[in-house]
DNA sequence: GATTGAACGTTAGGTTATAACATAGCTTCT
DNA sequence: AGAAGCTATGTTATAACCTAACGTTCAATC
């Protein structure tokens, strides 16, 4: 379960460009803004970057927001947990999150009807602290 | 909250026809096959079928499964919680569950950082029962 | 140096979703 | 009735997202 720095150390060349220009977004991106960001490096093909994304996602090194076809550098070095994903709908930041209890009552709550849960997605779409309408 | 019939009676023609296919259906379905099996009651563009769904999602009739990109008919007449979404790779069919705690437990997870949230997406992806590993 | 396998490059095409603009029908107000 | 406003609809075109298929390169291994 450990995902050690051997993971970053492997990466080829297409990979590293592709987690470097995730981790320096403020925001998770799309494959084809990421073309974009990779053209002056080299990048020419869609496939190119699905490619290294497909590769990362499997390190995990990068996760992948379905609600948004859109793709973001893990924030950490490891977790064993499945990530929360909270999405805010105004600035487009996102913030990854992890409680025990969380992934129990999910595996919990498909099993009771015979379900063997295999990966689990939950992204939560709202405001974050500082668009949030809490202290208006 | 109430999700009352009048939802169901104020539908126009293009609604009832999709939300009668997605019925149908005994897995949910892309907006493009939809439109292959809605062409014989007069449909020819996938607009028609998009705007329909984000009609009927809006009226709570209807979900979008993010990590599909499909949409399936509510199972029921009404719902307070946020749903999970139990997605068989196998076999395709998806079931829709309830839990009180498990909806408390997200909200509780971003809220702790200052985040509001308002929709919540959870998908899990596994094997269902008659597909399952469990009984070999 | 031949073989194998993973990554890469390139072209083409499939799937999913929306923009932009025009039309039709219904309601409401005068 | 006529005008104004609203919602649903129809139609064309295009944007955005993803994959198939095929060939090449390059490093590791036999």
């Amino acid at each position: 379960m450990k995902k050690d720095n051997s993971a970053k150390q492997s990466l080829t060349k297409n990979q590293s460009l592709v987690l470097q220009a995730l981790a320096e977004a403020d925001q998770p991106l799309g494959a084809y803004e990421l073309l974009n960001r990779l053209q002056p490096s080299g990048f020419k093909a869609p496939l190119q970057v699905y490619r290294a994304l497909d590769q990362l996602v499997e390190k995990g090194l990068v996760h992948r927001l379905e609600s948004l076809n859109a793709w973001t550098a893990c924030c950490e070095d490891q977790h064993s947990y499945t990530p929360v994903f909270a999405i805010c709908d105004d600035c487009g930041t996102v913030t990854e999150h992890f409680d025990e209890q969380l992934a129990g009552n999910i595996e919990k709550v498909t099993k009771r009807s015979g379900f063997t849960p295999d990966r689990s997605i939950i992204e939560i779409h709202g405001q974050c602290d500082d668009c949030g309408t809490g202290t208006p």
